[in-house]
DNA sequence: CGTAGGTGACTTAAGTCACCTACGGTGCCTTAAT
């Protein structure tokens, strides 16, 4: 066992933080380990379902630790909420949030009061971190805490959305490496791994609690033409209120036009609408004054309503994360709700075509590129001294307003492309500079690595449809194999999904022999895995480089293309 | 990658087919004009 000085006092600090400051009696299983965790200064994963305390599990460190916590969240609504929900809690002004929307004057009278020691949470989204004047000032506030909230967007986002979230790592170092948390509703062992990676997570304690809800009925009715008029027959059928699901805006308004002449108090909601839109569609929902809400994956984070009877799909979403997390908006009181996909196969093109494109090799060199010239162009007998520290560091580097101005691309694509490189071992990255790694790989080199990295990305991203689409198509207990994806073993059929219901779902296979479920494994092309599932023919295994694959178990026995290599 | 919608050609002149193009999600942020 590792020595770790668990004495019991710092759990019992805990313990009583959490009653004296929070009014928490009772802490459910997991909290107290999470929250121990990060007050003894131990970096930590938390994976529970909304609702069940993710948020004391920082404030109770937060309120141990000696400086401030800095809590990165993706929505600045979801950001206000929570400072309010705190100052409603605490009475008093220690909660703030900083935005682009952020007079001058609050800002910096904000910072202040964080040196201070007169602020001690400070919410703000990954973009503010890329502010060299932010990390500046979090670095001189000496935060003892950074918590990453739905930290699952590191993996959902980071890649092309919003790549800010690639950054929080070194983000983390640049502000004196507080204690990092990492939380989130949802994250299946290939995201909980990439979380730890991309934050720069050492030794991280994993809490991991109940994937598993039970009075969620899952159902999939495979459809051969537009599913329009079956959802809405079945959705006339729910209790209200529900949410519906869609893959397109446009498909949001229409369905939403029929769900209101079939006499329902329907609206549709994403993206596009404006701001006021948007706001009075949430409101009403959460008011009680919608029947129900036809939406893109826009709605919902954030949405903590108790009461959601259903929550449809009428186009299968891009992977099990994405659709666990939509369905997970129901039944949040404990009471019966439904969970209905509408199957296409062919709507799963539309999945593929959101993963977007590998970037081409040609922009990367030119980037990599770049980078080497304004290296080449830093002549330590020029002008030494002008821009200061990053010649103290003797390290030749470039801007990355400079790299924009000279690539003529975005800083969200720059963003992307630098961090493949980064990946590729030819630039290392700080807050605003970017310098060539001595030694490492030319342009030329450094491109091709990078478009193989980005190839292998996309490759596992067609490895989450793959599973998407094999739970639609599963006749096994559709509970099992979504619990199996997050890593959980249901061994019993669950005996209400509607392959248990229609007798398909098979008896538990718990025959002994190779590969159990759980097994490391080393395939000969795809290098090591897990096996997270066994049926009668075939295992599934999730590869750490080459994402979820199914094997027939006869041909892994026969032709030895798999091994159990312990672990 | 697939679908919807448009265009043009063809032929028992109003419908059919072949082919084409456009379109498709998530939120920070910035910056300029009211």
């Amino acid at each position: 066992m590792p020595t770790r000085t668990s004495d019991g006092g710092v759990r019992d600090r805990c313990e009583h933080a959490a009653r004296r400051l929070l009014g928490l009696d009772e802490l459910r299983p997991g909290q107290l380990d999470a929250m121990t965790s990060l007050a003894e200064g131990r970096d930590t994963l938390v994976v529970m379902p909304t609702g069940s305390g993710k948020s004391a599990v920082y404030q109770v460190p937060a309120l141990l630790l000696p400086g401030p916590t800095l809590i990165v969240s993706p929505l600045i609504a979801l950001q206000r909420d929570q400072v309010e929900a705190l100052r409603r809690q605490r009475h008093d002004e220690k909660a703030t949030s900083v935005d682009a929307s952020t007079p001058a004057g609050r800002r910096a009278a904000t910072f202040e009061a964080l040196r201070a020691g007169e602020t001690e949470f400070l919410f703000c989204a990954p973009e503010q971190l890329a502010r060299p004047d932010v990390v500046r000032e979090l670095a001189e506030a000496r935060v003892s805490l950074m918590v990453v909230d739905e930290a699952h967007c590191v993996s959902a986002w980071g890649h092309d959305f919003r790549p800010d979230y690639l950054r929080l790592g070194s983000a983390a170092e640049a502000i004196g490496r507080p204690v990092i948390a990492a939380l989130t509703a949802t994250a299946a062992p290939p995201v909980r791994e990439e979380i730890v990676q991309r934050l720069g997570m050492r030794d991280p304690l994993q809490v991991v609690r109940g994937f598993d809800r039970p009075n969620i009925t899952l159902s999939v009715r495979r459809e051969l033409s537009d599913p329009a008029d079956a959802l809405v027959a079945a959705v006339l059928e729910q209790p209200s209120p529900g949410i519906v699901y869609t893959a397109t805006r446009r498909r949001t308004a229409e369905l939403a036009g029929r769900l209101a002449e079939a006499g329902l108090r329907a609206e549709a909601y994403h993206a596009g609408l404006r701001r006021g839109e948007r706001d009075a569609a949430h409101g009403r929902f959460m008011a009680g004054e919608l029947d129900v809400v036809v939406a893109t994956s826009a709605f919902g984070m954030g949405i903590d309503k108790p009461d959601v009877r259903y929550v449809f799909h009428s186009e299968i979403p891009g992977s099990l994360d994405a659709y666990y997390q939509e369905i997970g908006r129901a039944g949040r009181d404990g009471d019966p709700a439904e969970a209905l996909l509408f199957y296409r196969p062919e709507d799963l093109a539309l999945q593929r075509f959101f993963t977007g494109a590998v970037p081409d090799t040609e922009a990367l060199e030119q980037v990599a590129r770049a980078v080497a010239d304004a290296a080449g162009e830093a002549d330590p007998a020029g002008k030494a001294g002008v821009e200061g520290k990053a010649e103290i560091d003797g390290k030749a580097g470039v801007e990355r307003k400079v790299l924009r101005e000279r690539t003529g691309l975005s800083a969200r694509r720059l963003t992307t492309l630098l961090d493949l490189l980064q990946r590729s071992g030819a630039v290392c990255l700080e807050t605003r500079r970017v310098t060539p790694v001595a030694g490492g790989p030319g342009p030329a080199e450094a491109a091709a690595r990078a478009r193989e990295l980005a190839e292998r990305h996309r490759e596992i991203e067609r490895t989450r449809h793959e599973m998407m689409r094999r739970y639609a198509e599963t006749r096994d207990c559709r509970r099992r194999f979504l619990l199996a994806y997050f890593g959980e073993d249901l061994g019993e059929p669950c005996g209400h999904c509607d392959t248990c219901r229609a007798g398909t779902a098979s008896e538990p296979v718990r025959e002994e022999g190779p590969f159990p479920v759980h097994a490391q494994v080393e395939h000969e092309t795809w290098g090591p895995g897990e096996v997270i599932r066994r049926d009668e023919d075939r295992l599934t295994v999730l590869f750490e480089e080459a994402g979820y694959r199914e094997l027939l178990l006869e041909t892994v026995v026969d032709q030895h293309i798999l091994r159990e290599s312990g672990g």
